[in-house]
RNA sequence: GCCGGAGUGGCGGAAUUGGCAGACGCGCACGACUCAAAAUCGUGUUCCUACGGGAAUGAGGGUUCGAUUCCCUCCUUCGGCACCA
């Protein structure tokens, strides 16, 4: 070796290996029944066109981990593609001309090498891209099948649409209080429009179990709000004949969470938007009612959301009857009352709900309480001067009074349960169960997405493009223009085709498909990403899924994995994928801050650019320090010094196995101190791997490596001791810097490769210690440590605390009250 | 308002889930090497201290021989939902 430069140099070996590795297919994962196996899965990236510190902060600990399950054994697959439908790419061509797929394909270019340069496992064999005519063909064919199943619908109603972006959204789509778009931050506002939709909704119920999945509570606690069940009933109400309306139209249905206080429903409110508003309004009340409406409609919904705001309503001058009661109650119009949720109205009960209680004072309208507050006397509807909804007993109510009201929902709750059986028995109304959760709202009037596979002709109405005609592909001699009607619909020739039925002249559907269609099943894909005869290879498919772990960001916790889940239910209803759920094991990463603080942003200038690390660093050290610097699923702020531990660490370990000092004069306490290290070491980041504690699996590696050069000091660098130390700690460091641990390996002459070796077992007769240091604590406070063979007995243990002339100071003479030995590990005598 | 996460040195974070708080690293200080600097190596680094100790894991209380960890009350912060009937 003399002569040639043994420095580390990262950007030549880094380089030199990836080759090799590519050149030899060592990450090709193919079928192979004599393992287990192990589909590890991370979120595939939108092809923006440059690779973020984020997509390395999310990849490169994924990458580690199916590394190390490799290592152990498994046969893992470990794929990579593309989102590559969407909006950014079309409003990019808007701006400058350049067609949305020459940039798609060009940015995946450049992102793939971005990519390569992680020398991350991935298996690009097993690409798959979801703008590509292969892929979406798929797409539009799932698509087809739930039409097929009775899951795919198309329907007009009030939708959410983005004025920015020019399409619809789903709700899962609109954000935060001031209802924004979830791409570009523009508040949404209602159109009426004939989409279409997924029945999402049909598997509310089963969404909301998550039994034999490992979740992130987090996670499960975000979805199961956000589908947000809530049990109550729903129950008739007659309206008055004397209101002059027809009798098909003289009921209406309400949905309470509180029937228990429905002999306290003083007033109806029907949502300004609601149907019926129109046919019950007398003559004489139509001019404000009219009026009213029309100021509603102004409002954005942000305003009308505002939960502090000052109800207003008007009287609609009819009336309904209190089933319960026979009670004469006024009908009003408010725009508390929201038309998108229940069914639009509501029965008031004043005495027991705020927003009830605001109304009726504002208005003057009666308030009977109907809870009798605990160890209190019956509250006056005149005099009362908030909502009561605490527990009690029910007043006011008839047969039912009496009976004990707790704050509990559903059937729990006696009142509840016993209202419910009463208006069953009387024909009133029944259980019912109420979701926030909507249906899947697919279509986008944009040009950048999968078509959807639907014919309208004029005799024969929707029906899906036959297999054979599939895919319909996307034209590419479009016209750009934020219209707000889809490019499709502009082109002059696309639509127009035959219709599947008679073969007489049809239009097309030119509408596209949520994005998120097409990545609810790409995890399918990636199973057989040429395949032809079908979405996936049924043998692949019997051999992979479901996923075993899967890892990303849970900004898309009620989005993409809301979807996927969704998406999965209803391809098993449908009969194509078998098993209830498709990812076994979810695990959230963090985010990235930049050095701030703040959320990384170009217009900030706090965005870190992993390529430019690369070159400085080498991929090595950056993968290490972004499995170090911050707790993987908290994430942290950058910190561009911190990085300079990571590199330190790297150059610490090439210095240690690259210039060794073959002595062998080490002691024989010094060689089992060394083993005992090496094992105990293993055993903790074997742990750490195990439970994605990435961080703690650096900071093992670098104590145990600051225990070797001190074993080296101590003549143990030419010892069989330390040859098994050396190859234990670069199969350890394999996962984690796979570059420098393939070429240490390769330097001290092992077989290529590093990544097909088995994970070394812990010895755990190794990891045992001699004797150990015991804490000795006088009144809980550390005094003095004193030193027992292993397996002493307790008394033994005392004894030697006792003996301590530290302890025995502290004591002052006095005689212990208790000795407390615990585990084995500490004593604390208690005086 | 409701639901969920987080709060530990100057900084990122550790602590076998009730048993030595601050591992590992950054930064900083001092030293070695050097004419010098960088790199590298070594030592130190929670705070206060009358050098005996004392205090400290967002604040206050509780349980316990013992609490970063469990319980109660509150504060700060991040995220989700929200006139949801």
């Amino acid at each position: 070796m003399r002569g040639q430069d043994r420095s580390y140099q990262p950007q030549v070996l880094e380089k030199k290996w990836q080759n090799k590795w590519e050149a030899d297919q060592l990450y090709r994962s193919v079928i192979d029944k004599s393992k287990p196996k192990h589909y590890a899965l991370t979120m595939l990236p939108y092809p923006s066109g440059d690779l973020h510190i984020g997509h390395w902060y999310a990849m490169t600990p994924s990458d580690a981990r199916a590394r190390y399950m490799r290592m152990k054994g498994y046969n893992v697959l470990f794929p990579m593609g593309f989102d590559a439908f969407g909006l950014p790419a079309e409003n990019a061509a808007i701006k400058d001309g350049i067609h949305p797929m020459k940039r798609t394909f060009q940015n995946i270019e450049r992102m793939r090498k971005q990519m390569r340069s992680m020398g991350a496992m991935f298996d690009w064999e097993r690409e798959a891209v979801s703008a590509a005519p292969e892929y979406y063909k798929w797409t539009e064919w799932l698509f087809i099948q739930l039409y097929k199943a009775g899951l795919a619908y198309r329907k007009m109603s009030a939708v959410d649409w983005c004025p920015s972006c020019n399409t619809t959204l789903a709700r899962e789509q609109v954000k935060g209080d001031d209802r924004v778009c979830d791409r570009c931050g523009t508040p949404v506002i209602k159109k009426d429009l004939d989409q279409w939709f997924f029945k999402a909704t049909k598997y509310a119920d089963e969404l909301l179990k998550f039994d034999g999945i490992d979740w992130p509570q987090t996670v499960k606690t975000l979805q199961t709000n956000w589908i947000d069940r809530s049990e109550g009933a729903e129950v008739q109400f007659k309206i008055d004949r004397e209101s002059g309306i027809d009798s098909q139209d003289s009921q209406i249905t309400v949905f309470t969470t509180r029937p228990d206080t429905l002999w306290g429903a003083t007033f109806m409110v029907f949502s300004p938007e609601h149907p019926l508003v129109e046919k019950i309004t007398t003559p004489e009340n139509k001019a404000a009612v009219e009026e009213y409406k029309a100021q509603a409609a102004r409002q954005t919904e942000i305003q009308r959301g505002a939960a502090d705001k000052e109800k207003t309503g008007v009287f609609t001058g009819a009336y309904a009857i209190n089933p319960v009661n026979e009670a004469r109650i006024p009908i009003w119009i408010a725009d508390y009352v929201m038309m998108s949720y229940g069914t639009g109205a509501i029965m008031a009960v004043p005495a027991h709900d705020e927003r009830d209680f605001a109304f009726a004072k504002k208005y003057e309208l009666p308030i009977v309480p109907v809870i009798q507050p605990e160890g209190q006397s019956e509250a006056d509807g005149a005099t009362m001067e908030a909502a009561f909804v605490g527990s009690g007993v029910m007043v006011n109510s008839g047969m039912l009074n009496g009976t004990k009201v707790n704050t509990e929902k559903g059937r729990k709750n006696p009142s509840i349960a016993a209202v419910l059986d009463w208006l069953g028995d009387k024909g009133i109304g029944k259980e019912s169960v109420n979701y926030r959760y909507r249906d899947w709202l697919i279509s986008r009037q944009r040009y950048w997405g999968a078509p959807i596979p639907m014919v309208n002709c004029e005799i024969h109405g929707w029906n899906p493009v036959p297999d054979d005609q599939l895919p319909v592909e996307l034209p590419e001699d479009v016209e750009w223009r934020p219209t707000g009607e889809s490019p499709l619909k502009l082109h002059p020739t696309w639509k127009h085709t035959t219709c599947p039925v008679c073969n007489g002249p049809a239009v097309r559907e030119t509408d596209t498909m949520d994005t998120f269609m097409c990545s609810s099943w790409y995890h399918l894909r990636y199973l057989s990403p040429k395949y032809d005869k079908g979405p996936f290879d049924p043998a692949e498919y019997d051999y992979w899924m479901p996923v075993d772990t899967y890892t990303g960001g849970i900004e898309h916790a009620t989005m993409h994995l809301l979807y996927t889940r969704f998406f999965h239910k209803a391809l098993r209803d449908a009969g194509i994928v078998k098993g209830d759920e498709p990812m076994m094991q979810l695990r959230n990463q963090g985010m990235v801050l930049g050095e701030d603080g703040d959320k990384m942003s170009k217009s900030k200038g706090n965005v870190i650019a992993p390529d430019v690390l690369v070159n400085k660093y080498g991929a090595d050290s950056v993968r290490a320090y972004i499995m170090f610097f911050a707790r993987w699923e908290m994430g942290a702020p950058w910190d561009s010094q911190g990085i300079e531990g990571a590199v330190r660490w790297i150059k610490r370990v090439w210095t240690l196995v690259t210039d060794p000092t073959p002595t062998t004069t080490a002691s024989e306490g010094t060689k089992k101190n060394l083993r005992r290290k090496i094992h105990q070491t293993l055993r903790k980041v074997t742990r750490d791997f195990d439970n994605f504690e990435f961080n703690t699996i650096i900071s093992s590696l670098m104590e145990l490596m600051n225990e070797m050069y001190k074993a080296r000091e101590a003549g143990a660098a030419g010892t069989a001791e330390w040859k098994e130390a050396i190859e234990i700690y670069l199969k350890m460091m394999a996962p984690v810097t796979p570059h420098i641990a393939e070429e240490l390996w390769a330097q001290i002459g092992k077989p290529y490769s590093i990544h097909t070796q088995p994970w070394p077992a812990v010895d755990e007769d190794a990891t045992k210690e001699d004797s150990i240091e015991i804490p000795v604590q006088v009144n809980g406070k550390v005094r003095d440590r004193v030193t027992v063979p292993v397996g002493a007995s307790e008394d033994e243990i005392k004894a030697a605390a006792l003996a301590s002339e530290a302890v025995q100071k502290f004591l002052e003479g006095k005689e212990p009250r208790k000795v407390i030995v615990a585990n084995g590990r500490l004593v604390n005598i208690v005086v």
